[in-house]
DNA sequence: ATAATAACGATAATCATTACTAGTTAGGTG
DNA sequence: CACCTAACTAGTAATGATTATCGTTATTAT
């Protein structure tokens, strides 16, 4: 069963009240201001339950954790939850997306990844 | 101007000998089957400069390096190469492509990411 | 109010990656 | 061919984000 803790309320209330994509490090900044002797630690736990719960967004970027690939053409990729493993997709790359995202937005779009999660084959038993 | 190294040779071949996107760890384990002094710090550099030259690609993952939204619906997201910030775009998910991906390969494909990237207004100057 | 235990703060551990440093080697020049 | 120098190397320390541990605190059902 779930208690309520003000730190979890505070971490909850900043992130509704920001449009940004906040890193957990700025997250634990802004508790710090009303909460200063919040930890690291609890942020990253509660952020990780509110997920887990459906309540917030957890958006993975990239960073570290890097595959390579022998042949350097634009083309998408499958990730299997399960296995890790990783495949080329064969769908044709939409480079018209980059363009209407470009006009809607106003930003210079130079390029998009396209990533698809779920089980492999080997993995759906 | 560059100097060739058994080493860097070891290490696009056995890239090139595999379909599977291997990560920096896996393809180190490889060369050190012939090369068994050969340092990881060394995969990692000359997999940088091979990627700095368009040789190969570098694919990054989710991972760490997360960021966090108060609001849980899909939707695509628009991240500054220079910023780093993250912004919401309005682009409709299309949940056909799943579809397609998961008849053309067999895959269990339950969603997919759309990451764009370039510049933001702000850092178009 | 009390007892059970979820959640906390502090800190250590982990994992991928990068930086540093002293020693080695490729390859152009005399 | 011998030499020189900068590029490259192995080994290791450092970094940065995240997770785990552990003794303490505080929420909530009884």
């Amino acid at each position: 069963m779930h208690r309520r803790s003000k730190q979890k309320e505070a971490i909850l209330r900043i992130l509704r009240e920001t449009t940004s994509h906040p890193t957990a490090d700025w997250i634990y900044e802004q508790v710090r201001k009303e909460i200063p002797t919040v930890s690291l630690g609890t942020v990253y736990r509660n952020l990780k339950t509110m997920k887990e719960q459906g309540v917030i967004l957890e958006m993975e970027f990239s960073g570290n954790l890097s595959r390579f690939d022998g042949n350097s053409d634009n083309h998408h990729h499958f990730r299997c939850d399960n296995c890790g493993r990783v495949f080329d997709i064969d769908e044709p790359v939409d480079n018209e997306l980059d363009e209407r995202v470009a006009t809607s937005t106003g930003f210079l779009v130079s390029y998009h990844r396209l990533e698809f999660r779920g089980l492999c084959i080997d993995c759906q038993h």
